[in-house]
DNA sequence: AGGGACACGTGAGTC
DNA sequence: TGACTCACGTGTCCC
């Protein structure tokens, strides 16, 4: 079980229920299911990391330069397309750029919303925490977190940066739909029916977009979002579409060619950690323009995977390490290996008691509940012998996110670099049985980690537990397949009676001859016809057609239709040119 | 939970485990699996009941009466169409027909595989215990067993006996797949690539079936099987289609048709008990053509479940009845409630000691591996205080299935009619601790149950551990509704490029006035134009054309094109027509 | 030997 | 209150 570790996504690397439960409640649950189901199935991600000065450039003036009437976007990111080693296409975190709605912005509910939360000094601590957890989940550098340089992180801020831990597969999530059609999607009023469209739903509510618009290039997916409500405009997203295609050259390059060391590439969340550690980082570094406390105006980030700790492909002779030492040491700012090339056995690490009550999704749910009411003091450190715990009720005077959110704090705070603990776990006690149990209960959680990835791709989960999740679970399978089926019928029937190939649906053909001639007719429904419009249009415009020919030359058919005019050729000219528009536009 | 029971289909109903493993054994584990997990999500279905002479009769034909060239099939299914409650069309069992090989039909290989495993005892007895058992679990009447009624059952009649309890959801194997999409398929060595079309696919090639065709009509799908290669027609596809189509007239009424007691209704396997009580019941009985030891010849066969007991919607006075003496009673041939009204309650026949053992499909399987080296005496009637159980080593002299075969069969020779015990289960003991136990041996098997009914529903499973299952099942959900997704897409861009609405693909208009003319001109790619092939036939016939006129009435477009004969006219003509026809072939 | 997987009984929480 | 779900530690089997 090699990469079993790598296997559980980050399913794994958490300390406790309580710090799921305040990632979920800060991203909004299905964010966070996403998050932990993704992780698990976009592993070996090879990511394009040609980071682009111009898509850079491109997108800000998107946010920051107004157009004729003034308006911006409040968020531009590129969603980068690269394969995945199994060949899938996987949209993830290209280049992005944000701005906080101005007063004059926001709508008058969204803005009273947003002061209200954000007023909420245990809001703030569990968004930093959150946000810092993602970025140490997915391998990024201390020094790198954006969150903490920021005094105070907003609702577009939040979104902006929860969104760099996402990637999306073909189909998935807004991005993934929109690659997947093709086409725009332009998503206004994004929170009514609308909603289930992208799994970063709430965070764009809480951030008060109205509008989103996703625009698929050739290398990937534009998604803009604004606070105000933009209508439609298929000028706007044509614009956009080819400015962003066919400019990244180093895309190809990279996602074509092959690694030296291949197989053993350090990964993060499938970020191949060794195509960040060069100029790319530091690059990166160079040229991020961190917004300070009073000047919070914009925001700008390219790879959020900048490179932290490597595991999975542990070699045999790897370091232990506890996930409490591991995390612990990461809290205060440390990389647990050095050079970014080593390699740590963290099969092992998960082994050791991680503190992982490992309690189900529903008790997930509970504990939201729960939060403020009873602290489960099954936390790593007063795990060790594991026995029995017992939720403790406490005062609620603050909760327990609250708490651990300011401990979290101050040992920020304090600039702290002494050396990390590091080596074995203390060998608690006995080690043959409780290795058993530890192992068992890795294996509930792990279990467990499915079932709360699985309740997250399949919709329509009619009851909480595990069985009815189950069986929702194969009936929705069963439904896929049986659509799948009735659609690949449906466009085998269309396909083998529409196309070139056979007969076409509606033409007739039949052949006379009359006298010395020989006459082929052909009629044909209008609907099919090449000229339909024309002939439409001729029609509406009231015209007598004196005279209408066909040619054919190589590959072409021409049509021509000689109107015969009674006054004004030009009026007449004009009057068919509507004629013609309007039909090519109503149909 | 009201429709637990039912709820978990036919998952619950099990003795053992060596009984699922031996109903695995002789159907196929993808069949059994099927079954097992179809019986979960086929139920509520409303049957229409409809037999017909004249569709047996034709099914005769075809199984009975050779063509010119001598030829017959070898078995004749008619799955019928009808509608779910819940609104599914499934496809169910309606009517059959089959026959053995004779010597000269079968290769020499089929018949030296079928001859050297039906010399065995073993097999020929667990192939009736195995039809007897799914018999009883759909709820058919001990009487109407067809398979205690042969001497034996040949590999013909395994594979039709066991499927007419088969049911195919769209999409849903062979007859699904062939219902979905509308055309006909025809499976020629069908164990190579093409094995995985059927769920029954293990049964035909053990039956030595080298052709199977599906024929849908409008009412269901015909599927006929033999053990010759028969090359495909599409004359016969269609002939046989066109002879079942449209032909009967109670299926409409029936599936229409509100019962009176709608919800109440008692239902095994989901077929409607009440539909089947009446002159359907009789009807079939008197008509069924039960083969004799001597002349085994043909087997014809309508319904299976001709009622047997009624369970689910439970009252509340319901009288309780261990599983035991459930399976017990039914065993000796006896059904377990008097008058069809009646309903059994049967929550609790599952929540006492049953002496199912639970054990997940994992250890199913290798059950099947460790049958002949060790008996596990879990059984019912050793389960009472369920402590611990040890497998017992045996010699191995017989398997444990033959050995309960053998007693079934003692059991079943006895011509039995005794009084069957009914009423409560002996309250073995303190029932509080014990029920919590049972419970949760219940849930545990519930939850296996599914586990096991989602692997069948899975391809491509990686590993045989539940976290693995769902991980790959997570996985399969997402490329299905990736896939999903990309053909929706791909369909909306094609209708919305290829059909009227919208702009032609390459049609461009331009329009010019000249002098006092206004010219509109259409220029067409020439593959989409419907007189393209007028248009390429005469220029395969090298002639010129003197005039093409276009007209164009309500909704179709004329297209006249004049050609000048040089000579003789109707050579002319015939040389058109040839090449038209060469045309509309050829493309 | 030793880790992985599983079923089991049990205590506990929830509605 | 009972019906039901869940997590846990344990014994066992198999690689």
């Amino acid at each position: 079980m090699k990469m079993e570790v790598v296997g559980t996504g980050i399913g794994g690397l958490w300390d406790n229920d309580e710090e799921k439960a305040m990632v979920a409640a800060v991203l909004g649950t299905r964010a966070f299911d996403y998050l932990i189901s993704s992780s698990l199935y976009n592993e070996h991600l090879l990511v394009g990391v040609g980071s682009n000065e111009n898509l850079q450039s491109r997108l800000s003036d998107l946010v920051d330069c107004p157009n004729a009437s003034g308006f911006s976007w409040n968020y531009a990111i590129f969603w980068q397309i690269s394969r995945s080693k199994s060949g899938d296409l996987v949209l993830g975190w290209g280049d992005g750029c944000c701005r906080d709605p101005r007063d004059a912005e926001e709508s008058e509910a969204a803005r009273i919303i947003n002061s209200k939360l954000e007023e909420d000094g245990t809001q703030q601590c569990m968004r930093k925490k959150v946000l810092q957890k993602l970025h140490t989940l997915f391998g990024g550098l201390e020094e790198d977190n954006y969150a903490l340089q920021l005094d105070r992180v907003t609702n577009t801020e939040l979104l902006f940066l929860a969104s760099m831990y996402f990637s999306f597969r073909r189909g998935e999530g807004g991005p993934g739909k929109c690659f997947a059609s093709g086409s725009n999607v332009w998503l206004t009023n994004a929170f009514g029916s609308a909603y289930d469209f992208c799994v970063r739903s709430s965070l764009m509510k809480s951030a008060g977009m109205q509008t989103i618009l996703w625009v698929p290039t050739d290398t990937g997916v534009v998604e803009l979002g604004s606070v105000r409500f933009v209508p439609e405009s298929a000028e706007l997203s044509q614009t956009i579409r080819s400015s962003f295609s066919l400019n990244f050259s180093a895309l190809s390059r990279i996602s074509e060619g092959k690694l030296a060391n291949g197989e053993a590439t350090p990964r993060i969340f499938g970020q191949d950690l060794s195509l960040m550690r060069g100029s790319s980082h530091l690059q990166f570094r160079e040229k991020l323009p961190i917004r300070k406390m009073e000047e919070r105006q914009q925001l700008k980030v390219v790879h959020p995977n900048s490179v932290g700790f490597a595991y999975a492909t542990p070699p045999s002779n790897g370091k232990h390490l506890s996930s409490w030492d591991f995390f612990q040491s990461v809290k205060q700012g440390n990389p647990v290996v050095g050079p970014y090339g080593s390699q740590t056995h963290v099969e092992n690490l998960l082994q050791t008691a991680n503190g992982g009550r490992g309690d189900s999704w529903v008790d997930l749910h509970k504990m939201q509940k729960r939060t403020h009411m009873q602290i489960d003091f099954s936390g790593p450190a007063a795990r060790p012998s594991a026995i029995s715990r017992l939720p403790v009720t406490v005062d609620a005077e603050q909760s327990d996110a609250e708490a651990s959110c300011k401990e979290e704090r101050t040992s920020i705070a304090g600039d702290d670099s002494r050396p990390r603990k590091r080596g074995r776990k203390p060998a608690n006690g006995r080690e043959e049985p409780l290795n058993h149990v530890e192992a068992e209960r890795q294996r509930r959680e792990k279990l467990n980690q499915r079932f709360y990835a699985l309740r997250s791709v399949v919709p329509n989960i009619s009851k909480m537990d595990k069985a009815s999740l189950l069986g929702d679970a194969i009936a929705y399978i069963n439904e896929l397949q049986g659509r799948l089926r009735t659609m690949e019928a449906e466009r085998d029937n269309y396909v083998s009676t529409s196309t070139n190939s056979g007969p076409k649906p509606g033409p007739e053909v039949d052949v006379h001859a009359v006298g010395n001639e020989v006459v082929v007719r052909v009629s044909s429904p209008v609907d099919s016809h090449p000229a339909s419009r024309v002939i439409q249009a001729l029609r509406d415009a009231g015209v007598a057609v004196a005279e209408s020919k066909m040619t054919a030359a190589n590959d072409t058919v021409f049509h021509t239709f000689v109107v015969k005019s009674q006054g004004d050729e030009l009026l007449l000219k004009e009057k068919l040119i509507e004629a013609l528009s309007r039909e090519s536009s109503s149909s």
